[in-house]
DNA sequence: GTCATCAATGACCTCAAGTCACTGGAGAAT
DNA sequence: ATTCTCCAGTGACTTGAGGTCATTGATGAC
């Protein structure tokens, strides 16, 4: 993941960039990994760069050498923390077997235990997303269209090839449709923990959580499930029942 | 108010908290009237309050008197500006007859129009959800909750009564699959023009739009649509389609 | 005419982002 | 081995915006 040795990912310049040549690959990723718990932890505003530099015991001037500005150093943080997710289809290939919207379940249902392990880089895309300037979303957007980093474009072409999705309108909307909310919806269930109040009517509790999602899925297969399949199999939760033990990773 | 004749006594006796205290609301709404303007203009973070200030013709310091902090006068601001969208049911009376659907496509189609005399408050509710700090976003979810400033629980409620709605799953479901949906499938079309490349994947073409808002609405129905109501009227287009004139304000 | 009140003021403070002239150590050249 | 070259690293410094507070002066009560 990070042995990229002779390719110099170009960083996206912001405010000024210093100098473009190569600096020694391994002190970037280590400022990346502390500064992503310092934004993890206080914040975009709050986190602050001198502290970094003091926790790695260099200079401040090293990290703006580096990546030019706060912004900058935040934009490599995300996209790092964005890499880590797994993508749509990187399930296990029993579940992607069995369909489209399972994998989308085994993903709800997973994510959660997922979170509690490493809840660092969902706190940073949860930053990304809702809570820095709009000229470092325009560039995480650019980032996000570029990269596909979820895999969703790949996911929707894979549902449309089983038949399970409706073909009657653009891939891009069904791909917008399932960002959106499966983006929300993680963002409800997993901030009602993390983070409560948050987000906007998220769940109490927590033993609601597999019935409102659940729910979520007979919305979204009624959404953007093919007609045909959506009559023949109305309920998911046949389905899920095989399947909703506990999940150890 | 003040025009009691013999019993005037006024020891202000209520808690004197050190900034709020009554101060003239004109000069407060002047305060978020410019303020909003520097805000849409320039992003949260790149808005001064000395330079609102100085457009105002006061010290700085009485900004903070009355407002406390940057994001106390965002905060109001932000309030301001939502409480001037319409809410879902403010739509013609012949609107709200045909349908929920046609109420939702109705402004659909009308936002933009809105938007187009009004940029203003739209900007400032884009910075409120995606370009500050989380601690103000915390704040703003609590203030989106307590007030439903569009209506949508009533308007829930209103296509639940019409029998258009799916009654086989929480309201408060449904109410966010909207609530989602909606904000982002309207932050997409607007931002096309208003701030190209700031959200993912919108649409390029503008006369692709009225199809985008079409698709929208008919994946929307089938999502939380009632179950017979979509059988039975499958295609929204129909009904659009006596309506899809321009209109005007 | 005197006094109390308090919004308004603007000089001042704090603190974090960002800059830059200098340094020291690791290789290259001799 | 000695000198040279290069440049990552440094930290004192500048900038500039948010935020504070003792003072002021307009206003109305007595």
């Amino acid at each position: 993941m990070t042995g990229n040795g002779a390719n110099l990912i170009e960083p996206l310049r912001f405010g000024r960039q210093p100098s473009s040549r190569p600096r020694s690959a391994a002190k970037r990723s280590r400022i990346i990994e502390i500064a992503m718990h310092h934004f993890a932890e206080n914040g975009y505003h709050a986190a602050r760069v001198g502290d970094m530099a003091a926790a790695l015991g260099i200079a401040k001037g090293s990290i703006f050498q580096h990546f030019g500005s706060k912004d900058g150093l935040f934009f490599e943080v995300y996209k790092r923390a964005v890499r880590s997710f797994p993508k749509y289809l990187d399930a296990p290939a029993e579940v992607r077997a069995i369909g489209f919207f399972h994998v989308l379940q085994y993903w709800l249902v997973r994510t959660e235990h997922l979170l509690r392990e490493d809840w660092i880089p969902y706190r940073i895309s949860l930053l990304g997303n809702y809570g820095t300037d709009l000229g470092l979303k325009r560039e995480i957007n650019r980032f996000l269209m570029a990269e596909d980093p979820y895999g969703t474009v790949a996911f929707v072409r894979f549902g449309l090839g089983r038949g399970e999705l409706r073909d009657d309108m653009d891939v891009e909307m069904i791909v917008s449709i399932l960002d959106w909310t499966m983006e929300r919806f993680q963002d409800a269930l997993l901030t009602a923990e993390l983070d409560p109040g948050l987000f906007r009517r998220q769940g109490e509790l927590p033993e609601k959580k597999e019935a409102r999602i659940q729910q979520f899925l007979s919305i979204l297969q009624r959404a953007i499930g093919a007609a045909e399949a959506v009559a023949l199999r109305p309920e998911l939760k046949k389905v899920s029942g095989a399947n909703a033990t506990k999940v150890r990773a």
